[in-house]
DNA sequence: TTGTACGCGTTATCAC
DNA sequence: GTGATAACGCGTACAA
């Protein structure tokens, strides 16, 4: 069954006008005749006429629509980012369509074909946490097609950049960590891929550096799925807490990371932050509900979300081709609750 | 800056050919010559060609996008469904545009509107928390326009139906804690508007019934914006507190009533379930490591997208009009866990 | 086997 | 002040 819209063709054909006439009477076009725009415009109203956007785009080249490719919507950050973006797009006339790469590299390609072929005007991407070759991205920019990447920014492409400030972050969680008694602190890090991931590693060993106390690089584990799957949290987890120099605090570098670390805790009766302290990444607005309630670095996800649309709207509409690329990083947040405690006197 | 794409035309001026030809050995069509069929395929291939989708919007009529409104991906439940929801949309060639209500009515009908007019096939929605006039979407369904609605069904409107079974919920709920010897159970319920709410109270007042246990009005109420802000949920647990008929339970309805819940216990220093015992609807899959761990009715919010996006897809794809609609319920899940203990003994 | 012409809905351009 | 026409990219009925 199909729906059928009302055309402008069927307002002339109904008022025994020219198209030409109706469109520009809609448009409020100053060749015509206050008496016939009223009348145009009256006859549209009244049969609930629409213009056909399909129509629009083709003759524009353009959709007024642009795409998102996060790793999962579900996740916190990404979806404080998303009604950031939204926020600002609708009020700018564009639509966004969404799509999840599940931190599949394989699934950011399709994705990337899928919305390329979609005709969006521009995309936004966090890239997944398995991607380290970038011609899919590559490819498009070199052709002029506006890309800004937010927070998982990717270093060897020139275009808008959106972020957080992860050294920071990092190197402020693991100070806190110092100054509540821990020497021996892991990090539950994402995937080596990621730029962000390397930032927060060098924020954590910066902090210890400056401590004074030595890096060990066998009280990092990575995980490629950032946590995504339990089991690779389990494994990073068990050989961190295998390790002879055994940490006494942890600091987990991603959301998903963050909750499953606390999960493995309590599956293994470790009572935080007596047993083992930790403080993550996470934009949860419930980390002061779990047990214990959580320290963390927040993320100003929404602030992210606009920032990045904004720019990448500016690109779009740009007459001439954008060659100065920002990039804009902003501060996350510490919140120190139970989780960061000090460190067990035995 | 815009993206130049290449066209049918482009190929045949560079092969010497008309665009028909070439269109035609793109399609695979028997009437093209196998050697002129290569020739085109191959330069297609190695110049990237790739059909425009817009173009193609306009002469079939239809966009292959359908449109998604919820009050909030932020939401587990809403954000699993999304997740069914294009697990089966993508499969079948299909774009989904999300939108959300932020539980107003105001908004739901922007984001419908907005919809309609990007020319979307088909809609998944789950009605908005305000949303007590229908029209906006009676006129769209009167016009043949193919709806389904998922979660947040409505009555008056004849469409496909995709929902748990919210009366088992609640009844299987409220016997848990009248088993754990809880006589005074609140309601802390969502918007009257919404026929889930309806049938969650209905399950809870028949459990009581079946149970020789007086039903008072006194210990419902309800949140108009479902607890998407903790005042409301504040105010709406104050009352239900203060009431005469004290409560020693309380049944929360909707995902954030039962995290505003916890946290309105936690920020009284009212200890779960040793001082007032909880259950609650809720689809987040952390509710195991909140303190105390919640006992919940959990929604299978996966499958629920998926059985109606197939629906609507169905129904887009019918030839003749649809007129037989079908309602399907799925059963929801109770998971015990220390929230929903028994009463303590004084 | 291939090419020409048309239509999808809209607007810009030119003609009257 | 209004109407006819072309163009956006594509697929297809019809013509050759």
């Amino acid at each position: 069954m199909k729906y059928e819209a009302v055309t402008i063709k069927d307002i002339a054909k109904a008022l025994g006008l020219s198209t030409s006439t109706v469109s520009r009477a809609l448009r409020d076009s100053y060749e015509i005749s206050p008496e016939t725009k009223k009348i145009v415009i009256e006859y549209a109203q009244q049969i609930n006429y629409r213009p056909n956007p399909i129509a629009l785009s083709l003759k524009e080249k353009r959709s007024r629509s642009i795409g998102i490719i996060v790793c999962e919507i579900a996740n916190s950050f990404f979806s404080q980012a998303i009604n950031g973006i939204e926020s600002i797009a609708y009020d700018k006339g564009y639509n966004v369509i969404i799509a999840q790469s599940h931190e599949s590299y394989e699934r950011e390609i399709l994705n990337l074909q899928y919305l390329a072929s979609r005709s969006i005007d521009g995309l936004l991407i966090s890239v997944s946490s398995e991607t380290e070759n970038l011609d899919h991205l590559i490819n498009l920019h070199k052709r002029g097609f506006p890309i800004v990447f937010f927070d998982r920014v990717v270093e060897n492409l020139d275009t808008h950049k959106v972020g957080v400030d992860n050294y920071k972050g990092a190197y402020d969680a693991t100070s806190e960590l110092i100054k509540n008694g821990h020497q021996n602190i892991a990090m539950l890090a994402g995937s080596e891929f990621l730029s962000i991931t390397k930032e927060r590693v060098a924020g954590y060993h910066q902090a210890l550096t400056d401590h004074k106390i030595a890096f060990d690089a066998s009280q990092i584990e990575y995980c490629l799925h950032g946590g995504m799957n339990y089991q690779e949290v389990e494994n990073a987890l068990g050989s961190l807490l295998a390790n002879n120099n055994k940490p006494s605090a942890v600091i987990a570098s991603a959301d998903k990371l963050t909750t499953n670390c606390l999960r493995y805790f309590k599956s293994k009766d470790l009572e935080v932050p007596n047993d083992i302290a930790m403080i993550g990444f996470s934009n949860l607005d419930l980390t002061d509900l779990l047990s214990p309630s959580l320290s963390v670095i927040r993320q100003p996800a929404y602030e992210i979300g606009q920032v990045a649309i904004e720019l990448l709207i500016k690109q779009i509409e740009n007459k001439r081709p954008t060659t100065e690329f920002e990039k804009i990083i902003l501060p996350p947040q510490m919140i120190i609750r139970e989780s960061s405690g000090a460190k067990k006197a035995r």
